[in-house]
DNA sequence: AGGGGATACGCAAACGTTTGCGAATGCAGG
DNA sequence: CCTGCATTCGCAAACGTTTGCGTATCCCCT
């Protein structure tokens, strides 16, 4: 049986409350009954029971997360940053990976209510599906930070990458450098960055006079798989693009896949660049030029903005991160 | 204020004690009654307080999961295969990263103790280190399950792969290529893994007749820029080794990225081999031939074991993965 | 109609903490 | 020595559930 504070008390003939006070650093208890009670807690191995606390006091020290996919390096890296932040405080991150799917957010985000968790970072599957209940949750009081995606009707704390300036600068480089026909592998449904960066995409197309014809608008959802079909089918058409967007880091890996297995050149045959700069990116062969994000600060400064919330009852935020482009040898002159 | 139980109850003029049998579905509640309750709940929108349940049933329906690095999609996608496991089953994962520091593991296992976890899932940092605090949370009735390390002295649940056979299959095929002489870029410090990957290759060198000087062992860290910099070292020895053993997937990236700096054509000037097959290996110039371990089967295995061990006290079991080896193309034939 | 068993519900204790309050003890100053 | 205040500690309630037990009610069968 596991050791408590009353166990601790009756052994040394004092009041479970004096001990609570003694271990706690509470005033109140002389520095020698103090010392001998942490010197017993120690010795009986004493853990404090985190689920009486949080019951009594009210907060548990704990962070509920959720992320569309835990094997994506970009959320893998966003979590670090949190726990950066968290862990010297003393909280836990409760991790749910929602694959992609709604329903498995809600379940995910009851649970996280009913494990009394102190605050919320959530990168929502949808950009409105479970608008209510993230309103309800925040409606109960508990703090709620977005990252990299967020849901528009709601007016939480969010810290996204400027998205638009960065489809921008991707396309304005590629206009530089003579393309003027794009493809783009694009994150499918209805995701927040998935849509966003499709739609600048061709806003700035328009503005720029790029043609993006409708077959050359691919989706797929954030794996290698579907992105290597969907490049493989952009690439059988009978008038191709010039250049490429893959507008997301795991489906460059099945554009990268697909384009050696069709023996296309990169950067001769077609161009490419892409959304997200991963491990492997750099060490492609051609290193690919992509819009860089930097998903570890992301996450700090979503955990800095709960923190913020959780103890100063901070007002809603909204974090816009700049984005920048990283030029290596993926794209070719066209003169 | 959270809505509870008793107000429900006294909203509607009962005992709290027949509102919680309702909810839990328990018998001795009438059904008119019971649908009552069920749709007042829903609509005062109560979530049961886990904490309180937690406290009073004595389980939590909380994991917690240790591993060294979640920017490492190794473990990532372990924590994938566990969720896929828990998920249905309504239990929510702790994820602590321990970042392959000691310490940090210890403060993390005090903390997943004290919030009362039902079950711990490790990858420990050090195949020592901790095993006293491992011992004696084992002692307090908690389920361990190692995965893809483990403490040798600590006779506990485990699943990891089959590193000697990995390393034999590796080391088998480089000599049959003809490669007699081997370097090994390896995990530095105490970490299970690490260590006998590089007991195993040097047992196996022996065997075959392989030379491995002491100058061709580099260790660094599992990231990039300590293996690349290893890399550098070794490629700029007067004698080189013609292929190398790359002991972890991070350090690979490193490698590479060496190997194209410095204008080294693999496989043409040096072989390459890796252990562990992530994303990239596969799209590397060229691909590159590892041993491929399965993360999410063993995080999957892990899991189910350690629900075993939950459920059914089933005693200690450790699980042995194989190994299989991929041939691709970075591996040349020397006559 | 009466008896008996099943069913439906209430009562209160318990899980391990924290905390306001009161009581006892200590000490200092007059 | 007495008053008064500060310090140290114990008492008991409270957090939101669950659950064993007791009692009242219902239904069914003879």
């Amino acid at each position: 049986m596991r050791v408590t504070i009353k166990q601790i008390a009756s052994k040394l003939g004092v009041n479970p409350s004096t001990v609570s006070r003694a271990l706690s650093g509470k005033s109140g208890v002389s520095d020698r009954l103090r010392e001998k009670i942490v010197r017993e807690a120690l010795k009986m191995g004493y853990f404090p029971d985190m689920t009486a606390m949080g019951l009594r006091k009210g907060h548990t020290k704990v962070i509920g997360v959720l992320i569309p996919d835990i094997s994506n390096p970009f959320f893998a890296q966003a979590v670090r940053g949190m726990e950066k932040i968290f862990y010297p405080m003393g909280y836990q991150l409760i991790l749910c990976s929602t694959e992609e799917n709604s329903e498995r957010e809600a379940a995910n985000l009851r649970m996280l209510v009913s494990q009394r968790v102190e605050g919320l970072l959530s990168a929502p599957v949808d950009s409105g599906g479970n608008s209510v209940i993230y309103r309800k949750i925040h409606a109960e009081g508990i703090p709620i930070v977005f990252f990299d995606r967020l849901i528009p009707d709601l007016k939480l704390s969010s810290v996204i990458t400027d998205n638009e300036q960065g489809i921008r600068d991707l396309m304005e480089y590629l206009h530089r450098r003579g393309h003027r026909k794009l493809g783009i592998i694009n994150l499918r449904g209805r995701s927040f960055t998935g849509k966003v960066r499709l739609r600048s995409a061709i806003e700035t197309a328009e503005k720029l006079g790029i043609e993006i014809r409708q077959e050359w608008i691919k989706d797929g959802n954030s794996t290698q798989s579907e992105a290597y079909e969907a490049t493989v089918q952009m690439l059988s058409l009978e008038s191709k693009p010039t250049a490429i967007i893959v507008n997301n880091n795991l489906m460059m890996l099945g554009t990268m896949k697909a384009l050696r297995d069709l023996k296309i050149n990169v950067p001769k045959d077609v161009s490419l660049v892409g959304f997200d700069d991963s491990y492997w990116n750099q060490i492609f062969d051609p290193p690919i030029s992509c819009i860089a994000q930097d998903p570890e600060q992301m996450g700090l400064i979503a955990a800095t903005m709960l923190l913020d919330a959780i103890f100063h009852h901070a007002k809603p935020v909204q974090t816009v991160l700049k984005a920048h482009f990283i030029e290596r040898e993926s794209v070719s002159v066209i003169s």
